[in-house]
DNA sequence: GAAGAAATCGGACTAGAGTCCGTATCTGTC
DNA sequence: GACAGATACGGACTCTAGTCCGATTTCTTC
């Protein structure tokens, strides 16, 4: 529990004073009351106001430390995104380097799409809180980008840019919210591959 | 104006019973007073309690006519809708039946761009206003569907279900609001029409 | 045109997200 | 170990979406 977000707000990225001992103390009891009630009631059902509560916190001190509802998720998702992170950036082929561009970027979609199915409740609070939260996160961005690598090394004659969002773009979690009775993962896993495929082949 | 969804709710679908008279001019009263003040506020500043003091009428009136904000936004948009809804189902050429499907499909999601580009503020309160939205709204199965259909025509091997959500997915109100400043409406469209062209190209 | 049933009205009410700011706690210094 | 400045706390407050239900209006029938 807790090995999480540095200090200061999920949010922040420099500021390397240490973080005092009470505000270390409070997030720890913050982050396991949080896992501990999304864990019994689902993520949807548990209120700032509830979790302030159960953290015995008060509610600025929830918000200040995480900023809206979609940083707490982050900060929940954070150590298991950094594994995949790890194994993406420097793991094996083919999900690491080593591997010809097409099958990384198979790899890379269909391993998303697994993460996505696993935490799908998290990821569709950290995506969904407020307009826009999922391409300003700082996951989605480095996703984008290797996407966006992988495309330009196969295919430079493309806009790597665009393409890459538009893969990305079924893996968005309120889609797959939505439409995960109607399309079971391993369609999608294929939807996505043949996808990437289509678009490296050409014409 | 107020050319707009007949008797009850946004959502409703049967029931032919003729709605009242006060009922009717409370309808118009509100979409006049949405169209005038999402025009001069923009669409996110304009609370429902706002928006029923201005057009007269309760609040309790306006939900229970448009059930929600999104339903409010379906209404409005419903008649600019229904122009390329006609278009696509009975239209000319390369958008209407008649070309052959790799063509209908590209024109299709070049149009939808356009048409996304346009009503992007609309759009994006449909969609979002709660979770999920854009994918029960019956716009968006009517596109799925045409997608779908047109996939299916020119390539039978393929999952045209989730390919359809898939080519549609870059077309999201939320992701095209938070890409906005970095992808022109141009390049959105060249990506899809690549997209869609790779697709029905194959190997 | 009066009565009764059905549909609709409207504003008080609930609930939850996010803000504000006076107060309490901590940490480095002497 | 006490002081001062910095940092964090916490709960009352605001703002908005959405609900509820007694009062009112409309429509139908005779």
């Amino acid at each position: 529990m807790s090995d999480n977000t540095g200090p200061q707000s999920a949010y922040s990225v420099g500021a390397p004073r240490r973080e005092r001992a009470d505000a270390a103390r409070n997030r720890a009891r913050i982050l396991d009351a949080a896992e501990r009630l999304f864990h019994e009631h689902g993520v949807d059902s548990v209120s700032m106001d509830q979790l302030a509560q159960a953290a015995q916190v008060g509610k600025g001190t929830l918000f200040r430390r995480f900023g809206d509802k979609a940083g707490l998720a982050v900060a929940l998702l954070d150590s298991r995104e950094a594994r995949l992170q790890a194994a993406v950036l420097s793991g094996p082929p083919p999900l690491g380097p080593g591997a010809p561009p097409a099958e990384r970027l198979t790899a890379f979609l269909t391993a998303y799409a697994d993460f996505l199915d696993a935490h799908l409740d998290l990821l569709h609070m950290s995506e969904t809180a407020r307009p826009g939260a999922r391409y300003r996160i700082g996951s989605y961005r480095l996703w984008h980008r290797h996407v966006e690598w992988l495309l330009g090394q196969a295919r430079p004659d493309l806009d790597a840019t665009v393409l890459a969002h538009a893969l990305l773009a079924p893996l968005a979690a309120d889609q797959r919210m939505a439409l995960r009775d109607e399309v079971p993962l391993d369609r999608l896993r294929a939807g996505v591959t043949e996808l990437a495929r289509s678009v490296l082949a050409g014409r």
